[in-house]
Parts: structure tokens; sequence; C-alpha cells
DNA sequence: GATAATCGCTATGTTGCATAGCTTTTATAA
DNA sequence: TTATAAAAGCTATGCAACATAGCGATTATC
């Protein structure tokens, strides 16, 4: 059971500096934090049949009605050609509609329909579900700064 | 340019709470730090042709020669399913070296071949200078904090 | 008025990850 | 000891997230 009591087999442990192995490295953390998480959401959304990108397109949505596709793909860091589909979906099923825009016929203002707009609360507590259990060996203050350290590495940092 | 100056438009935003709004979940801001640093991870990494999970693969078995592939993909957190083709590419590369368990023949032992060991100092060196590049607005307390704190996100989630 | 940029979209390929099912081998229990 | 269960490694397959290339329509810019 146990691979290092094996004597025939693999020669000298390379020697690693601790700060290069690869449990210390911040990207694998981040990535194996992200896997858990986005996990947990799949279970906790999965009978509203939402995944974390169209929650966090449904949740912009509701926090700036009338936004603009484009704005949408620029906010959460999507290309249009992977949005399109996607809001496809979400109108079909009834919970966003797309109306044309008065002075810029290129453009689709997005809002919310009222099935949407009467669910997002109850979406809202379960995804406070979600953060509660997979934060939950991190203290309220553990979690403001952890929210400070992730904005800090990712905001901004596109041409915007 | 700005929808929010279009009066024919949207209804009345709703007012969300803070703690509710998007920008304010952990879950959200770990999804997108975490792609910021696969792509960055990809852009310095590829001269050598390593992902996230090849690399990973090559510095656990670095750090533990003689590792078995089902030790392996339960460190990191991997079905064998997807481990074994990602192997298989790695043996073909000359990377890594699959031997047979003298004691158990179900098993492979695992081992770098004397190039990857070769080439493993350089790739540490570029994966401290991406990891430099995508952290780079925070303090050496601060990524060590925030070390710690996707350590207990996501640590002995499983049954291990 | 010509050129460039924006917007929304389709088509398509890659990657990471999931399940189902299989063979071989070892461990466990009747 | 034999039957059953578990572990190991693998193939096949599907799905979801993301990327690029390119298109037509519209608007902005020179």
């Amino acid at each position: 059971m146990d691979e290092t009591r094996n004597r025939t087999g693999p020669g000298k442990a390379t020697r690693v500096a601790p700060e290069d192995r690869l449990d210390a490295q911040i990207g694998y953390n981040l990535r194996r934090a992200s896997a858990l998480a986005l996990n947990d959401f799949a279970v906790e959304l999965a009978d509203a049949a939402l995944r974390p990108v169209t929650y966090a397109m449904l949740a912009l949505i509701d926090e700036r009605p009338g936004i603009r596709a484009a704005e949408l793909c620029r906010q959460l860091g999507m290309k249009s050609a992977n949005m399109a589909p996607l809001l496809a979906e979400l109108e079909e099923r009834g919970l966003v509609e797309r109306d044309d825009h008065a002075q810029d016929r290129r453009v689709q203002m997005l809002a919310l329909t009222k099935a949407a707009k009467q669910a997002m609360p109850a979406w809202r507590r379960q995804v406070r579900r979600h953060e509660d259990r997979f934060l939950q060996r991190l203290t309220k203050k553990e979690r403001a700064t952890l929210l400070r350290l992730l904005r800090l590495i990712w905001s901004e940092d596109g041409p915007n």
C-alpha cells in the first residue's frame, strides 16, 4: 500500500525548494478551490438548472436592467460567441428578454422577465447557502480578506 | 454608449443586498481569478507545451518518484479515466516512465525520465515567473494569506 | 464617401471533467 | 477454498467552458 516501502523501485527524490512545491503554488490551489466551488454550486443550483455562468448572467442583468449584451460580455469576461447561445437558452426558458435599442439598431438591451425577477431572491438565497457551505472553514473576516485578494488578482487586467 | 441614458427602456433596477451582489460572491471571484491564472500559465508554459494539469502531474511525480498512478489521481483530484491518456501522452513525449510494481501487478509506478528531470528546474522557474506576474498586485504577506485560505477551502474535503 | 470599428451571431476545435463499462489483479469473507 | 468485493488501469463517450475564424448588419471615424 505504500510505494515508499518498495526498495527495488525509484531513484532518489529530487529535492525541491519549498516555494517550488506544487502545493505551494497559488495557481494550483486556485484551481482546486475553484473546482470545488463549481462542483458545490452545481449541486445547490441543480434544481434551478442554473450553472455558474448562467447565474452570473441573470444576476448581472438583474442588477443592471437594460444592460447591453456586449457590455454583459465585457463584465463577465466572456466572448459574444459563447454568450449568444446562452442568451438564447435563457430567453427560451422565459427568463430573459431581449429588446431592441431605440438609437442603435445593432444593440440588444437585456432584462429579466417577470418570472425571473420573481425567482431571483430564492436563487440568491441558494447561492448564499452554497457559499456558506464551501467556505465553512473560513471566518467572516477571512472571507472578506479572500474576496479582496481575489479581486486584486483579476480586476482591471484587461484594457476595459 | 450608455444604456442608463436610455429612458424608454428598462424598468427599475432591482435593489440587491450588497452581500448578494455578484461581485461580492467569492465563488465568482474565484472563478475569474482562476481563469486569469490558467490563461497566464498557458502563455508562460506554451513553449514547453505544458498545461496546468500536465505540469501538476510532472511536479508531483518529481517530488514523489515511484508514486502510483492511482495515488497521483487522488492527490490531484482527477479520475483515472482522465489521467490515463495524459500519462500516455507524457510517456510518449519521453517525460514519464511507467514501471511495474514488484508485489502488485495492478500497479504502475511513475517516475520522471532523465530528460524530464533535467528540464524540471527550468519549468519550475517559468512557473515562478508566471505566479509573480499574475500575483504582482499582492504583497508577499498577502500571497501567504491567500495560499492559506485557498488550502482551507479545498483540502481534505473528500474521504481521502 | 471610404474605411474602420462595433454588435450579435454561426461554425468549429480544444480542453477539463463526468459517467459507464470493461479486464486484470488483489483483498476480504463465507 | 471458493465466492465476492474492491482496487487498478483503461476505453468510449458526452457535456460544458472557452477559443478562433469569419459573417452580415450597423454605426463611427477619417
